[in-house]
DNA sequence: CGTACCGTTGAGGTGAGTCAAAGTAAGTGG
DNA sequence: CCACTTACTTTGACTCACCTCAACGGTACG
């Protein structure tokens, strides 16, 4: 199955154009798609299995800030910016991704003003900044971000089970948990436990159940997510 | 004077015909520019003044992420994403800014591939999410974080002395930068404290002496700035 | 059957938050 | 010019959520 980049209603020729330019590349868990300070060559349009977006500081810290998957962009913000990436593409698991050099990817942007219009809209509504306040806000306990965790994930990676539950099949160590919502391994155990113990959310090996997703609403007191 | 919105070599004719919609404004302190949830409907480029950009969550916590100087652009995101505004953008001094409404905006924008270029980099560079890891990065102390704020201040707010001594004219309380690093006034206030000590920053109301720049670079333990 | 990696558990320490009170500065109006 | 208000800053004492470190348990894989 071959997925597409969502552009509503485009010159279906430029699209058709675009595609012939596709390569399509395969991954095991751990290869990079690209490495932070790589200067951008193109963009990739994952296909299949999941991929983490993460910083390294110069002290070493890990800092990841989005995890994406099928359907979704991957580095078209340095590409577009002209800078080199600022973070490391990492296949969590076996990955099918179409790559698009950059001068295709630039023809196609500018060929047509409602593409173009597409790719601002897909810039400026990176979720990665508001993402950030809910995720890493200091304000905020860990089984608070943990639930807004699980209440961003729910759009890519949540599916409604038969019974209402909500199941995710998410490939995140601990480790990479702990990354992306700004603490600690051992503290991400902990809270996991507790989220368990209210039967909130129950987390078993790179599985999340959720049996009421009222819950997580409740919990964060919002009566459904921002957008 | 008049500020002119940066863009390098574009057509000359095209410029000229927005500055003919620009519409002059005056701010006082704690004027809002435009607020949260707001429709976007054009948006600024700063002539004088400062202006904070802050976002408050539904518990009424107040981030602040980005202090605007004269010569930036603000509201860009949420226009050119067509989403309403995501932040506060609320003068801190007296200010004066050109408003472009939306239809010259996109206008402007599209006329030119080159133009439409400089967009994308605009867009794809705002400073916001790469900054964030550096100012409110769980595992970075409150010292270290003020010193990161003030590396980042440099570039557009920090002047250098006659003797060598980095002078900053910041019109922000205790309180504002407590929230653009993630933390409470009073450990702002705790930690400036210690600055003075050390001999590395001195805070005295609104403007800031660093009398050796290379002193903030060795606590960070970094030669330059990225970017 | 080891080795290696990840996850869990426990004990202990601490940086920053919280709360409350005192100090300071900037307006406002008589 | 001086009371009075209001808002911001500083200080100190206390608390706590999370981090750190270290040991242990589980599971996958050669």
């Amino acid at each position: 199955m071959m997925r597409h980049i969502h552009l509503g209603d485009v010159d279906q020729s430029a699209i058709a154009s675009l595609e012939k330019k596709r390569i399509a590349r395969t991954y095991s868990a751990g290869d990079r798609l690209f490495a932070q300070d790589e200067v951008p060559d193109g963009m990739y349009c994952l296909q299949s299995g999941h991929v983490l977006l993460w910083h390294s500081d110069r002290f070493g810290h890990k800092t990841s800030f989005r995890m994406v998957g099928p359907g979704e962009l991957i580095g078209y913000r340095s590409l577009l910016g002209n800078d080199p990436h600022s973070a490391n593409a990492e296949a969590l698991d076996a990955c099918h991704a179409c790559f698009f050099p950059r001068v295709d990817v630039e023809q196609f942007i500018y060929c047509n003003p409602s593409v173009t219009r597409q790719f601002f809209r897909i810039l400026a509504r990176d979720r990665g900044p508001p993402d950030a306040l809910l995720l890493r806000g200091q304000h905020l306990s860990i089984r608070i971000r943990l639930i807004y965790f699980l209440l961003i994930m729910k759009a890519h990676h949540g599916r409604r089970g038969t019974d209402g539950t909500l199941v995710y099949n998410l490939p995140l160590s601990r480790t990479n948990i702990a990354s992306l919502i700004g603490a600690r391994p051992e503290t991400v155990t902990r809270a996991i436990k507790e989220l368990k113990r209210d039967g909130v959310a129950i987390f078993q090996n790179r599985r999340v159940l959720v049996p009421d997703a009222k819950k997580l609403l409740e919990e964060v007191g919002i009566d459904a997510m921002p957008k």
